[in-house]
DNA sequence: CATTCATCCTGCTGGC
DNA sequence: TGCCAGCAGGATGAAT
């Protein structure tokens, strides 16, 4: 479900909430979710730091909780203990509590390490909303990479944040193909693409994120900026720019959308 | 090393 | 109304 702007949402609406909390309570309904209620019990939440799509709780003791949405993942803040449709785990804190809720059991809760942590945030690229994205860093990646552009925004070693949804948009403001090959881009396309990612991502955050399906507030609210998508969910419907009707083709197994008009090869 | 592909899950939607 | 194919904001590890 959440790509990085969803992710920076929940992480700014939790952050004031779970500011200097006490975990009192955490009860698991998903086998898939391993974790050790001794690790995390009556810690203090001191910090919210996202990178990508991934979103860390700092514990007091400098360990923390990693969460990953997956595809149906949903952060929920209730005042009373709820039982949440596809609740997997519930976290009980001085004042309230977090839901997670994911119907596809696709998301991840990990305990790290202090260490753990670094390691882990060293696999991943760099963050587009970040002092470390750099036109130097990203051009460095592009060389001698032969797969569609569309893939390699999508990987999270490179550019961390980028999903199925924002790829497709970023393309579209570039005007380029999505199966363009990341050899082929010319030096204006490159210099494009680095400068409309965080375009699109920051947009995405002042729209209240994308909501097609499940994407979910901490209230359970919807986002909006399904609204403002220029190519995805769009097949057959007139460009806005030019009005061709958009395509949709798959791409390394995931619908992609696209002008054909306005994004050549 | 770089790239592609199947797989993990569950639920919803649209067409017949 | 009921059934079923096809689809879904992601990541991973195995295969090529």
């Amino acid at each position: 479900m959440p790509e990085l702007p969803e992710v920076e949402i929940i992480r700014r609406e939790l952050s004031p909430i779970m500011f200097r909390e006490r975990i009192v309570d955490i009860e698991i309904f998903d086998t898939k979710i391993q974790l050790q209620p001794n690790d995390i019990l009556n810690k203090i939440i001191i910090e919210l730091v996202r990178k990508g799509k991934y979103l860390f709780l700092i514990l007091n003791d400098s360990s923390s909780l990693l969460f990953h949405m997956g595809m149906t993942g949903s952060l929920i803040y209730t005042t009373a203990r709820e039982n949440l449709r596809f609740q997997r785990v519930l976290i009980s804190l001085s004042q309230g509590f977090i839901s997670f809720c994911d119907a596809r059991r696709f998301g991840k809760i990990k305990y790290l390490s202090e260490i753990d942590r670094e390691k882990f945030e060293q696999t991943l690229g760099m963050d587009p909303l970040l002092s470390e994205y750099s036109w130097n860093n990203f051009e460095r990646l592009l060389v001698k990479r032969t797969l569609p552009v569309k893939n390699f925004l999508m990987n999270q070693a490179w550019i961390a944040g980028i999903g199925n949804i924002y790829a497709s948009e970023i393309l579209f403001l570039s005007k380029i193909h999505p199966e363009k090959r990341v050899n082929d881009l010319t030096e204006q396309e490159k210099r494009s693409l680095f400068d409309v990612i965080p375009l699109v991502l920051k947009k995405a955050i002042l729209g209240e994120g994308t909501t097609i399906r499940d994407y979910q507030h901490t209230d359970g609210s919807r986002g909006s900026f399904q609204n403002c998508l220029q190519v995805y969910n769009r097949e057959g419907k007139p460009c806005f720019t030019c009005g061709s009707p958009i395509q949709r083709i798959k791409i390394a197994q995931r619908s992609t959308y696209y002008c054909p008009h306005c994004q050549k090869m």
